[in-house]
DNA sequence: CTCAATCTACCTACTAGTTGGTAGGCAGTT
DNA sequence: AACTGCCTACCAACTAGTAGGTAGATTGAG
């Protein structure tokens, strides 16, 4: 029951951190070899193509926040907390530069120059988030725990782009304090009553 | 006195819609000599690296902010204005296609994957940005004709993530209006008399 | 004015190294 | 016997960059 050392999942973390680092061109299965420690051609026998991988990269990295989303939802259903715990995650994220910015978020950058089998996945990526988010923000003005000026969806837009821009900006600044900085003011204008 | 055709500013733009559309990594000189319709040994006659080619580029890009931010402060006062100016800018350029997002954006993006001697313009872009629209909205607030809820510097970072963060979200959506959308409910709550 | 020296902008032809990908073999497991 | 997971040894195409040459414009000295 328990996960075997898995070769096909090593290779797919290594890429990750490629892509976080530099985007889709920014790394080759050369790259990918030597840090999960065998040689080029073994890549193809999990990854018949590079697209492939990066495919399926980007299809689990949509499932993993697919579940971590609804597990969150479950645990914490309060909208105000839900918006911090999201933005705590990443703001930890940069923080330990475990994650320093969304696999996404930087694959849209360069969505024109990304194989369309990547592009349509991405695209899921922000429906699924932006959905999440315009639902969550929905539910918390209905109840008076959230205050918005706009309608839901496009307040969820903003924070979302609040988010990946932010983390661009951490990212140039070099600064790990930047995105936390940021969401704590974006969050205090939508949450009403400071403790 | 006006500007004799010149290869060195066909290469760079021809460079800056590489790089707009996929980033450092996805254009090589080849392409370029496709666009610029010169061979690929003349481009480093005039650009000897790659490195040269886009160090350039983002210095220049930096320069026609500052020159472009200067000169707009002069003919439109008025912090309000200003950002609006500003984020129409971007809008118009989304949506006529001319420059999707933008260069320094995309850049910062990648940026542990640059030569050293790009990230250093890159950041530098950042600094004057996020400088100038800490200024604008100091007096904006300065004057009352903003509404800033934390200090200026963190009012215009939080908007500069915002801009930059919509850009990606328009190119995730493949939806000119998105930027739009986002712009006018941000902006919205930083000012406070809407005619 | 003139003629040679230099400079500019480009060219062809090449290099060494990298790219994603393929063919086929081999040891261990099922 | 078939499958899995890896290997060595390739490949053609592409990468940034170099070497060396050429045609034409610019310059400067006699």
């Amino acid at each position: 029951m328990d996960k075997p050392s898995n070769t096909a999942d090593d290779i797919l973390a290594a890429a990750r951190s490629f892509i976080v680092a530099g985007g889709y061109n920014g790394f080759s299965y050369a790259d990918i070899a030597e840090v999960v420690g065998i040689r080029k051609a073994s890549i193809h026998h999990h990854f018949p193509s590079k697209v492939d991988l990066v495919q399926t990269l980007v299809r689990r990295y949509l499932e993993d926040a697919v579940t971590g989303m609804t597990e969150l939802e479950r645990n914490v259903p309060e909208s105000p907390r839900l918006l911090r715990t999201y933005a705590g995650f990443w703001a930890q994220c940069i923080e330990d530069a475990s994650r320093p910015i969304c696999v996404c978020a930087l694959l849209a950058s360069e969505l024109p120059a990304l194989p369309p089998e990547v592009a349509v996945e991405v695209r899921a990526y922000f429906q699924f988030l932006s959905g999440w988010l315009t639902g969550v923000i929905e539910r918390g003005a209905a109840q008076g725990t959230l205050t918005i000026a706009a309608a839901p969806r496009v307040e969820a837009e903003a924070f979302m782009a609040t988010v990946h821009g932010a983390m661009i900006s951490a990212r140039a600044y070099g600064d790990v304090l930047t995105f936390g900085m940021i969401l704590a003011s974006t969050l205090q204008k939508l949450i009403p009553a400071p403790d």
